[in-house]
Parts: C-alpha cells; structure tokens; sequence
DNA sequence: TCTGGGGTCCTAGGACCC
DNA sequence: TCTGGGGTCCTAGGACCC
C-alpha cells in the first residue's frame, strides 16, 4: 500500500509562507525569465490561468488582482527537504519522488486514513504547506488518489475497482501523456477504467512495456516499488535560456563557463566524475523569421575528471567548434554524461589513478560557505553590471531561508 | 517585449563480435 | 555452390515525468 504526499501548489504556498499578505489571493510563479506560469493557486486557476501559459497573457490580469513573482528555486529547495524531514519522522520508508511529492509505504498502518489525516496536519503545522495525500495498492493508484484528494478533503483511497476509475480522463492516469492519449482514444479508450479493461495486447503494442505496466498497476498489481535511495545520476545537465539574446563569442563563453562550473559543483556534491562533456547553443526557435542555428558537440575525455578546469577546456573547445558570427543566440547549456564514482572507474593502466583535485575541494567549500560565485573560475567573472544572458527575474522573492543577509523580519 | 529547466526509460536499427 | 546463430553495444528518437 502506498501513499503519495503532494504539496498544493507548491511553489505558491512556499511563497505564502513568509509573505501572508499573498493568502486568498490569485498567485502565479513564473518560469525562469519570467517566462510562464508553472504553479498557480486555485484563486489563480479561477482565473481561467493555465499551466505554462505565457507570462505576457497574464500581465493584464493584474488588474483583477493577481500577483505574479519569479521563480525562487532556492527557497523551494529549502522547503522542500524541510516537509521531507517531516515526513521522515512518522513514515516507515520514502521515496522523495519530485519537489513536492513523496511516496510512503503505509503497508501495516492500522486506520491509514485518519493517519494521513494527522501527517497532512503535522506537515502544514510544522513548514506551512498545504498538501493532499492520495493512497492505493499500487502506485499508480496513490496518484488517481491524490487527485481526488485535492478535491475532497485531503485524503482519499482508490482501489482498482472503484467506480471514480470510470470518472478519470485516460490523460490524467500517471505515465500516459499527450502521445498515448491521442493513441488510446483512436482506439475508443478515453477513461481510466477503458484502459484499466482494455486488451492487454493492444495496450502493450500502443505504448510497449511502460504503457503495460501502468495498465497493470490500474488493475491493482504492483510494477512499481517505492525507491528510497535516489539512485547516482546519469547525466547532469545546467542549460538556461537568456534574458536578452546574445551574439558575441565572449558572451556565449561566459554563459558557458558559469553553466558548467555549476555542473560540476553538482558532479562533485554527487561524487562522480565525467568523460564525456556536451555543449549546445542555440538561437531563438520562437523567432522564425531570424536566422536559426542550433549546434551541438559532444566531446570526449582521455581521462574522466570532476575538476572544472578539465570540463571548461573541452567546453570552449566544443564553442570554438561550432560557433558561428552573425546569429543571435537565446540558450545555451552544458550536459555532462558518462558519470562514474571515482571508485567505479576502470583504471588507466599508464596514470595515476583519477583523484578529486583538492583546489576544486576549496573552491565547493568557501561557495558552500560564502554564497555561490564567491570563486569562480575567471572566464565566467562578471564586471559590474548583470550580462545580458543573465536571466530577468522581476518579482523574486528574497532567500528566506538560505540567505543570513534576507532573513524574514518580525515587528514586535 | 513575450513562450523554463532537468531528468528517465524504452525501442529499433545498425555495427560489430565470435 | 553455399552463406548460421547468438549475442553486445551504441545511437537516435520518442515517450514520459515534475
């Protein structure tokens, strides 16, 4: 039996924790840049806003009192491992499924209801943040549960039979998107009871072994086990779109430099190391009528690494590559692949073997320490004022929570 | 003016191996 | 004159998720 804890609109209720002037009110977070809109309160949902509609559509809402901030992943971040520890607490096993989301294993909880009840209370008391909590045999189950859950009071169990699978868009069933939607309803499924009963053969030729599973999932047969190790990462990519385009090679490489030097804190928070780097460029696709242009490299190492002096060289030899003058570029990003543990690593019969460079080891703890870009590497420095890559947050919040320097205050 | 970022898994087909 | 069987690895593309 598995529960799923999902937080309301997440985003929003961390925004309304330290800023309460913004309960009952129609909120929207944006996308980085300020882009469109990626949670929204039932106020801002009654305002007809739908998910990842753009931000320019929006503006005029303001008039009817909608408020509108940019995104705040740090403060989300935060927040987010602080309902995990609430969670911990009073739950046997977890998976952290997403930011917002985990999986309980409530097998053996006597009255789970009323038990949920009590931890969705627990939470809200302890962090602020409304959530629904959706329970069933399988997981897939724990999500049409937490659906309903949303609506009806906080809690609510489904099992295979239950008549409300009849009431489900096949869309809104876990795992089947736009694709096997469309596939599905040329073939007469449209409810998540239809796929729950259809032929287990059509369903498996439509949408393979993935679409099967969450068939059998919906019949009550468990595909999915709760995984409460994350496992190691198989990519790590940074990419950003940016607040203005750009189309001089040094600015593209001071973009570059900044997204891979992120990449590789994450790679040796992580653990790991690299031998095969990617980097990609591109102009803006929402522009048809300019130029478009939108290379790729990947490019191997002799020797994996976790140092980001080794990862920048063969960046910048990625961007010597494929940069071309006379376009104007809007994104960029760089993709790490071939992770291993240093452990892991085949060793290389004429080296050393690969070992985490100690100047790295400084660098990650005064950022650690300090704030993100307190050393960085020289080709990403910044001098006065932000570059026009950099992206347009209008509205963001303060750091609430990771920041000494914006702490909340309190009037007395 | 305007449209995010970061992942995973599966499948098919081709190259290559003994 | 004929031309097997069994496998692995890699890549690109498509699907999904939040």
């Amino acid at each position: 039996m598995f529960a799923l804890v999902d937080a309301n609109a997440f985003y929003c209720s961390a925004e309304r924790i330290f800023d309460p002037a913004l309960r009952n009110k129609p909120l929207v977070v944006l996308s980085n840049n300020d882009g469109n809109a990626i949670s929204r309160t039932d106020e801002a949902k009654a305002l007809g806003i739908r998910m990842g509609q753009p931000a320019h559509e929006l503006a005029p809402l303001r008039r009817q009192g909608l408020v509108l901030r940019s995104a705040n992943f740090a403060l989300y971040g935060d927040i987010s491992a602080r309902v995990v520890d609430v969670l911990r607490e009073h739950a046997p096993a977890l998976e952290v499924y997403s930011i917002d989301e985990s999986f309980l294993d409530v097998r053996g909880i006597h009255h789970v209801i009323p038990w949920c009840d009590r931890l969705r209370a627990r939470v809200h008391r302890h962090t602020g943040i409304p959530c629904a909590v959706g329970i069933g045999k399988t997981k897939t189950l724990a999500k049409l549960g937490n659906r309903l859950a949303k609506t009806s009071g906080g809690v609510c169990q489904v099992s295979s039979s239950d008549s409300a699978l009849a009431t489900f868009d096949v869309g809104d069933v876990w795992g089947v998107g736009s694709a096997f939607g469309k596939h599905l309803a040329a073939h007469g499924i449209h409810t998540a009871a239809q796929l729950r009963d259809a032929s287990g053969d059509l369903i498996r030729q439509i949408g393979g072994v993935v679409l099967a599973r969450t068939q059998r999932e919906l019949q009550g047969h468990p595909c999915l086990a709760l995984e409460e190790s994350p496992p190691s990462p198989k990519q790590i990519m940074v990419s950003r779109s940016f607040g203005q385009r750009v189309s001089d090679v040094d600015a593209l490489a001071q973009a570059l430099s900044t997204f891979a030097q992120r990449a590789c804190a994450k790679l040796r928070r992580h653990g790991l190391t690299t031998a095969a780097i990617g980097v990609f460029f591109s102009t803006d696709s929402f522009r048809p009528e300019m130029p478009q242009y939108h290379p790729s490299a990947t490019i191997g190492l002799a020797h994996p690494t976790d140092d980001s002096r080794d990862v920048l060289a063969a960046v910048f030899a990625a961007l010597r590559q494929r940069f071309r003058p006379g376009y104007a570029y809007k994104r960029a990003g760089v993709i790490l692949y071939d992770l291993a543990a240093v452990a892991d690593r085949q060793p290389d019969l004429f080296r050393q073997p690969v070992q985490s460079s100690p100047l790295m080891s400084h660098v990650d703890a005064i950022n650690a320490r300090f704030g993100r870009n307190t050393v960085t590497l020289a080709s990403s420095l910044v001098h006065g004022m932000a570059p026009a890559w950099s992206m347009r947050q209008a509205a963001r919040s303060p750091l609430y929570t990771t920041r000494i320097d914006q702490l909340p205050h309190a009037r007395c």
